[in-house]
DNA sequence: CTAACATATGAACAGTTATTCATGTATAAA
DNA sequence: TTTATACATGAATAACTGTTCATATGTTAG
């Protein structure tokens, strides 16, 4: 026993967190994100998917806080939350690609 | 304007790790694991399910590439594939904590 | 040898999750 | 106003996932 074990709820949390990612569509909505802010038609179209499971999907990432809004008339643009999604996201990049 | 960055085959695997990732038990599993190498009976007390479980999970993150063995006797030690875990792990941390 | 131990594994079951479909709300255009 | 567009949402369904239980394999102790 070194370092101090990670509480019960932290581990909840961040299985949580992982869990988020844990989609291909959400990764692709990501990717698309990463390059700047985009609408749900947008991201509907990066992803493949219907805009009405996009829209579920951002709800989802709204909900972790993986991601924020802004509207605009009729649309409603999202972006990444903080740097730190896209440091996990690149993180991750670099495992599967040097796995 | 579609500068997609990831492919479908990247995104799925990506999605695969975090997915991985996403589990309280595995996420305890690799905290423990972040002090050193351990055997299943130590994982499983550390992340409080039985020894089962436990080697289901290990099962899981030995497939995924997470985790090494080392056999010894009766026992097998695991231990993190490489330093990418960690840094995801603690990337992740960074995250729940100044979220 | 037998018995206990450490781990692994398949099947079954319960809980979770992603998608589709239908519908609703809000904004803009005609 | 009426119509179309952009997004959100609840319900239903199908697919997936983690745990338990029973059992099997291999190792060490007595």
């Amino acid at each position: 026993m070194n370092a101090a074990p990670i509480t019960e709820q932290d581990a909840a949390e961040l299985a949580e967190l992982f869990r988020a990612l844990g989609d291909s569509s959400r990764i692709q909505i990501i990717a698309a994100l990463s390059t700047g802010e985009q609408n749900v038609g947008a991201l509907a179209e990066a992803a493949n998917i219907s805009e009405s499971a996009a829209s579920h999907h951002m709800r989802h990432l709204r909900q972790m806080r993986l991601v924020r809004t802004r509207k605009e008339g009729r649309f409603v643009y999202y972006c990444l939350d903080d740097d730190h999604i896209a440091d996990l996201f690149a993180c991750g990049l670099e495992h599967i690609r040097h796995g």
